[in-house]
DNA sequence: GCACTCGACACTGGATGCAATGTATACGTT
DNA sequence: AACGTATACATTGCATCCAGTGTCGAGTGC
């Protein structure tokens, strides 16, 4: 599928996710017609599509780019680590059945690996990145594609506003990625599920902290 | 919002969700059009939104209802398992913390009363629907917008497929409903997680009693 | 000098026109 | 009679056009 409007899709979300747009910001179809050099048609069919995911929305006279307020950044860690924690789950059940392939296996702990080693850089969204897409394997690994949408879309919004502050600490948390990974190698569910949940409850705790001072105020973010 | 695009959605969404159009059907933009009585463009966004919820798939040449393989459809009660737990327990919370109001808490009891009486008739679909109506009333309480969103599609792409085929056996286990509403009256949070984790648990076993005879087959549904 | 109003403009929603393309059918050939 | 090919048609994708509407600014009255 290489059309028009899949392409201003991708496109825009890409820009999106990788902070060139932030939170806030207006979009003007004609603007973005422009900055992809395609007509109208494709472009509002993406921006509906991003709609649909939340990662933009109306505004009753053009789209602006979602920003998450402290309530919506909890909801979203909330569904978030139901989410993980299910594809931990899986991804051990799967190895556990022996349904996942060495290459699969080495690929998880090469993501692992990853963030670690970008945590102790100063490269602060490389470092986000690089969580990103340890995350996204293991829904990957769960062999489940609606999970794996699911944790798609989560991801989507958390890194519109992430990437645009990543200046401030990035709250990352890597030693717990072995927890998981090491629970999934031995095939072992509960404690895949378990310890992702943990892992998910202590960013959300994180996070909070570097927010409750502002908590009881307007979504400003 | 009550723009040409928005109403096309709405009421395509709602076709697909009473049985209106079957699994496998085929969807042309100049019939709809013709259908709802409105140009190409605002159906075009439907569809395109559609798809995005995975209720339509492209065949590269127009859409076709989207159908569930088994396959799929243990991947959509894996996730939907995780979900009704999450909300089961959030509600649970939420009552706990005295943020339900007798309203809310009134209208989960009136919602399992309704699955039980309905499913005592032969009105099948009428009991569906009944049981999607407290499921929806669940991810309500929860508080979480997110969640009740991920659960309304979840819960679209079984209504498409079930629908079509509830003359069987319905499968109802409307009695489980009792645990969870009782878990959540009490504020009782991890006994309300587990009552929706064993519900989903037991509904994803009696449907795979019911299918396991095409198991091995492709995805024909 | 400030506020209010009127007008121009920018932008979105919807419709339609045009070109490209896949499909089905009919015809010809073997 | 069966198979292959060519042509016509159905249908989508994209671009442009038109109408409705909110917004911003300028000008005028108080």
């Amino acid at each position: 599928m290489h059309n028009q409007a899949e392409l201003a899709y991708r496109r825009l979300r890409e820009r999106l996710m990788d902070g060139h747009y932030n939170p806030g910001d207006r979009l003007t179809e004609l603007g973005i017609c422009e900055d992809l050099a395609m007509s109208r048609t494709p472009v509002r069919e993406a921006l509906r599509r991003l709609q649909s995911d939340g990662l933009v929305a109306s505004t009753g006279r053009g789209v602006v780019v979602s920003s998450l307020s402290p309530q919506d950044m909890q909801h979203a860690m909330q569904l978030h680590g139901a989410l993980d924690a299910l594809a931990a789950k899986l991804a051990a059940t799967a190895q556990h059945e022996g349904r996942l392939s060495p290459a699969q296996l080495g690929a998880l702990k090469r993501a692992s690996r990853n963030v670690e080693e970008r945590a102790e850089t100063s490269d602060a969204a490389g470092a986000w990145r690089a969580n990103l897409d340890f995350h996204m394997m293991l829904a990957r690994l769960s062999g489940n594609p609606l999970l794996e949408d699911a944790l798609d879309r989560i991801w989507a919004r958390f890194a519109i506003v992430s990437l645009s502050n990543v200046s401030r600490r990035t709250d990352l948390t890597p030693r717990q990625h072995d927890a998981i990974v090491s629970a999934i190698i031995d095939g072992d569910p509960q404690r895949a599920e378990a310890a992702a949940a943990e892992h998910v409850r202590e960013a959300a705790e994180m996070y909070g902290e570097g927010h409750q001072d502002r908590r009881s105020g307007p979504s400003a973010l």
